[in-house]
Order: structure tokens, then sequence, then C-alpha cells
DNA sequence: TAATATGGAATGAACGTTCATTCCGTATTA
DNA sequence: TAATACGGAATGAACGTTCATTCCATATTA
């Protein structure tokens, strides 16, 4: 019975070393090593690597959202549910720093590319919380009428390039600091 | 004699193919067979493949450079200047698209991340003209009083993922769009 | 001027290394 | 004991880089 530890282990891994080191600078061998199985035990879980750094995605995405959601009501006013979200986001990868690298890493590359063409363009049955949000700002007009792809860059642009700088030592971001980066970032997209 | 149209090549295959597929998913050899050289005659103008990486970086940017600084002057209003380079910015990239992914693909990987430590840490002799912008609106209370990185991270943040958009093809970055993103960031960093 | 010699640029096959993946003998589980 | 999971050596493909050789523009010689 293939156990689901050793599976959490190998996933640990491979986002350690891929964060630190991007997916070229992460071998199956070294994956392998720090999960403390064999190299040919990951090949029993995962079908081939690729396979591993989409799960390890798809279950970073549910992560994230488990991690901002609680909380957070459709029924608030636009600014409060905007600050919400921009917040706990930021909260989660300052905590997390490991899966914000990760998430760069795949953002950077071919396969967040496909993906991120996938769920944009793609008929997604459940509509992201974020495009939701834009959506509603649009809607009773507090949003500056921009397309809300546009509206997605101006909050999130900021948020992951000084979360880069954060991470790399540049800045230091506490929670007074979020606090204003995410009210300049509401200066940009409200009206 | 070394032939400089024949470095040109060379700098101008790799910039496609970087950009295109990635570090690794250009090898000297199809650098190689796209210049029209030899393999090995690639390594009698660089002397492997990380000098050649950043060479092109160092090429790019004086590129840039020599498009946005013209008609810009330290003397007009900090707003002025603010639109200036952000709108100049945007135009280079959407001119060069290529240029663009190859920057981003460089500053999401270690070359990126050491260039960038040695700017802003490192005692460089000429300040950047994007600092001293920044310099400026702080010092005449015309924006946001936040850490310079920041008011960085708030105008470029939102450039640099609107402009990844719309090179996916999510997005079409016109005259006009490119204004009012840009008077969006302003308010942003505006105090 | 014609014939030859020279030296540096260009070449691409070959090398050593690294990697993802496979294979199979052993250990573990049921 | 039979079936399944495991480990890590083996494999072959792909890569960056090297180097013995070729090519060619120029200099030298007769």
């Amino acid at each position: 019975m293939l156990k689901p530890d050793k599976r959490d282990e190998i996933l640990r891994a491979a986002l350690e070393l891929i964060a630190e080191y991007g997916f070229h600078g992460a071998p199956m061998a070294m994956i392998a090593v720090r999960a403390g199985v064999g190299a040919g035990t990951i090949y029993r879980y995962f079908e081939n690597k690729d396979v591993l750094i989409n799960e390890l995605y798809r279950e970073l995405e549910d992560k994230i959202r488990e991690y901002i959601l609680p909380g957070y009501s459709t029924e608030r006013p636009i600014r409060e549910r905007f600050v919400h979200l921009n917040t706990k986001l930021f909260r989660f990868f300052i905590e997390f720093p490991l899966q914000f690298r990760y998430l760069e890493q795949f953002h950077n590359s071919p396969y967040g590319a496909a993906y991120r063409r996938d769920k944009i363009l793609g008929e997604s049955d459940e509509k992201d919380v974020f495009m939701r949000l834009f959506e509603d700002g649009l809607a009773q007009q507090v949003m500056k009428d921009l397309p809300i792809l546009i509206l997605f860059c101006l909050s999130f642009g900021p948020l992951i390039t000084s979360m880069r700088d954060h991470i790399l030592g540049f800045i230091s971001l506490d929670d007074i600091m979020i606090e204003r980066i995410t009210e300049a970032c509401w200066d940009g997209v409200k009206r």
C-alpha cells in the first residue's frame, strides 16, 4: 500500500528544492535524498517530474484558498473585500516564503503560461474569488472602468514585486507596511 | 580578427531563443544554428554561456536607457517625469516583446537576483533614473511616504504584470490603455 | 604579378557530465 | 507465502564545452 506520508515527504522536498534552486536545479535524485526515499520510489507516486510539479501547484492553490477564504464574505463592501484578500495573501506568502517562491518559479515557466491560458480563456465551472471581486467592483462602479485583468495587474503586480524584494531581504514587510501597500493598491484600482 | 556582426548574430539568436524557451530550453547548439555559426565559434566571442547571458542583459539595459531617456528632464514636475518614464517603458516593451521576455527570464533566475543585489546594495557610481525620480518625489512630498523600493513596486509591478498578459495575448495594450494604467499607478504612488 | 607561406578565425565531432527514468533484486506487508 | 513497495545502480538522452582540424585573408617570396 502506498503511504500518503511518503508522498507528502516527496512533495515537501520538491517544494523546498525547486523554490530554492528552480526546476532545473532540483534533480529528481536530490529530491529523493531530501525526502528520504529512493529515486525510483518517487515514480511510484508520480508518473514523472512534470506531473509532480503540476500536482504540487494544485495542492498549493488549495492551501492558499483555505488560508484566505475564512472570514471572507461577498456580502461585505468591495473595499473591505479587497483589503481582506490582499492582506491575507500577503500574510500567507510571508508565513510561507518557500511556497511563494515556488509559485514564482511556476508562473515564470511554460507550466504557468499553459495553466494561466486555461484559467483565463477556459470555461471554468467555479469563478475565481478575485475575478468575482473585480466584477462586483466594476458593477457597483466602485472601481475604475478598466478590463478586469488590468485591475488584477494593478493589485497583484505590486504584491508580487514587493514580496520578491521582501524575500530577497531588500525590504521588510511588517503588518503596517502590508496595510499601507494595500491602501496604495486600492488608490490605484478605486474610481 | 573577430567580426562584430558575427557577435551580434550570436546575441540576437540567444535573445530570441532564450526569450521563447528560457535559459535551459535554449542549448548552445541551437543558438549556434540560429546564428548561422558553428557551435565552437560562440566560444570565440563569449567565454561561456553565463558570460553570454550577462552580456546580453547589459546590452539590453543600454538599449532601454537610450530609448527612454530622450526628452526626459529632471527639471520637470515629478508627475510628468513619472508619466514619461512609465509610458516610454511600456512602449519599449511593446515594440520589443522578445526583449521584455528576456528580461523576465533574467530577473527570475539566479542571474537576476545576483544582479539586483549588486544594484540595490552596491555603491553604484551613477544613480538609477528611477531611484532618482522616487527620491525627488519623496523630497518634494508629492509621493506617499513609503520606502523607495515600495514605490518602485507600486509602479513597476503593474507594468510588468500587464505586459506579461499583453504578450500572452490576454489583453491588448494600446496607447490609451497605457495612459490609463500609468494614471492608475500614479494614483497608487501619489500622496 | 604569380605562387606560396602564415596565423588566426571558424568549425563540428567528440568528450565528460548531468539528468530523468527504468529495472530488478530485496524488504515489507497482508 | 504471495503480492506489493522500495531502493539505488544502470541506462540512454541531452547538455555545455573542448580541441584537432579546416578555411581564408593577408603577407611574403621569387
